[in-house]
DNA sequence: ATGAAAGCGCTAACAA
DNA sequence: TTGTTAGCGCTTTCAT
């Protein structure tokens, strides 16, 4: 008892051959309707559904989704995955997780494993990539988009937020609130985002006459945050920034908290702050943090499209970088420029 | 240019047998030394990788664990799911996401597709249960476990926290600080978790002579709780409870934003909260929350070594209920006892 | 429109 | 220890 049912039951059952309750189960597959009557019912009856891994054999599509992912404990990455997940679903996609974190140190083991599952394409989730990867990738025919990452060398997809224009925005926003002594909490320094944000912070800065008054590096992680925001913060009034775009609201929020609870300053009275991602934490009236919006339903579809036209037609498709531009979501934690509505 | 290497190419190359080939690839076969090196190094000068799909196949184990989420929003699950993932891919698997939200409504639809990937295991996380489902997978010889959940109906395994246990924790807790007028603020009331804590709740303030003040549900969703939150407390003091128990931290840190940004109360001076799961940001100073841990390592532990058993040992292994003890982690959101240390 | 037959890449008897 | 041989459950020519 238990045991599978066959494509070879349901066409006993139905008096047909194996083929024909194969092209049933076929999208576009020539059959009569009273073939399929007769087949549907007997699978159904058996409670028979293909097999998807011997149709991925033989046809090389698995319809699976290789995801690499690192970092779950910010959460944009799993509101990002929910919904990468879901859309892929409605493609008739699933997605196989990979962590690329403590355990499978390296990436590229990781990525061998995921080779290994045949998949159809791979998603990864602020990762890097070698190039070796995206070669090995390549020779394998398997699109793979960045995701929330971005890469200079060339021949590989991409979909970001255009973090340059991210970073000019809050820029002009800190410089319109009228402050004159405007810091940055940096990202891990390997990251396109931190690094384009921060290009197009500063850029906008010097443009408005001012540059970057003191820095330091909060890795994206919460504890090195805090160590950061005690960094620039704990001095005399008259040396302490007036305000502080940190790389992440995941990072933003710690600062926060060290700049309220430990060093006793008022927010945005004494220091404006600004994030970036607009997490779901970031609204609650805790900290009402102003930042500049990820538009993740926006990106996963472009995530998504880029890897279904690549696999629909892999000739007719060229590595793209796609930069979706994000509002700044102006909230309570910075102060307004004037006659701000 | 791009095609995928056989284990035939690579018995070619080898001067062997292709079984030669894939027996220096299956753990525990038998092959002479001289053997092994000849058939490695032809497979490293082709970059051979055996076809885990294949090997599915005809072994029936596809070492792809099935994880059915549907609410990624609070913390506690996407924690759940790196450790979980983790932990897996330490031994070999992988998990394939299914969301069981909005999309593909019904869980029984999902759960037909992930039979369909021929899955070695399910775990089923924060998803209700119908005993259809799972007599489907008792009779396909598939292990499911549920994570979070448990299920009156025997026969299936399930990981949780001892809820009720720590339903009555809370309540100890909260009479021993003095609290006379303590309230409830419910999560769905489908969820057996949701039921188990309330029950060891009122349980233990019924030994102490008290009941529950008044009740509301939040369903375990933030608009909902923020609602609950009003109801209960938007109203004079003389009627207005003095502590609250929230039946997860994702409601309790939104009801703690509208005790004090709303409702202008103070928390702990007027309203002591506590919560359950101890996610992330109830340790944030912001918050300070004091709440019932879910020791998820353990859970997940737990969680994995039923599944392997079951695999290993399909016929030695029984169902059980296992729930973990958790402590109660005492922060700033709740008036402490009379000496309390 | 349908059936027969040939594999997809691999593991697992079975011989040798 | 090794090679040979059968499949795993399906899709896909190729005839009919």
């Amino acid at each position: 008892m238990g045991d599978k049912i066959t494509s070879l039951q349901v066409a006993e059952l139905a008096g047909v051959s194996q083929s024909a309750v194969s092209r049933v189960f076929t999208p576009g597959a020539s059959v009569s309707a009273k073939t399929r009557e007769k087949v549907r019912k007997a699978a159904n009856e058996l409670g028979y559904r293909p097999n998807v891994l011997a149709r991925a054999m033989v046809s090389g599509k698995s319809r699976i989704i290789g995801l690499v992912v690192a970092y779950l404990e910010n959460q944009f990455y799993p509101e990002a995955i929910e919904k990468l997940s879901n859309l892929l679903q409605e493609h008739g996609y699933h997605v196989l997780i990979f962590m690329a974190t403590k355990t499978s140190g390296n990436v590229d083991e990781v990525l061998e494993e995921i080779l290994d599952y045949q998949v159809d394409g791979i998603v990864m989730a602020s990762v890097a990539m070698t190039s070796n990867i995206s070669s090995r990738c390549q020779q394998a025919g398997i699109p793979i988009v960045l995701f929330n990452r971005s890469q200079d060398m060339d021949g590989i997809t991409s979909v970001t937020t255009d973090n340059y224009a991210g970073g000019r925005r809050v820029a002009e926003f800190l410089v319109a609130g009228g402050h004159r002594k405007i810091s940055y909490i940096a990202g891990w320094e390997g990251a396109s985002t931190q690094r384009d944000r921060e290009a197009g912070f500063r850029a906008a800065l010097q443009e408005a006459h001012q540059q970057v008054y003191s820095r330091a590096i909060g890795d994206f992680h919460t504890e090195s945050a805090r160590a950061a925001a005690r960094d620039l913060f704990d001095r005399p009034a008259d040396d302490r920034p007036d305000a502080v775009f940190v790389a992440n609201d995941h990072m933003a929020l710690a600062v926060m908290d060290v700049l309220r609870f430990e060093l006793g300053l008022s927010v945005p009275g004494d220091v404006s702050v600004v994030g970036f991602d607009d997490v779901p934490p970031a609204a609650w009236p805790a900290y009402d943090l102003t930042t500049l919006r990820q538009r993740s339903n926006l990106m996963v579809e472009e995530t998504v499209n880029a890897l279904l036209n690549y696999i629909n037609d892999p000739d007719a498709t060229v590595p793209r970088k796609i930069a979706i531009d994000g509002p700044l979501i102006v909230r309570g934690s910075a102060k307004l420029p004037e006659g701000y509505e």
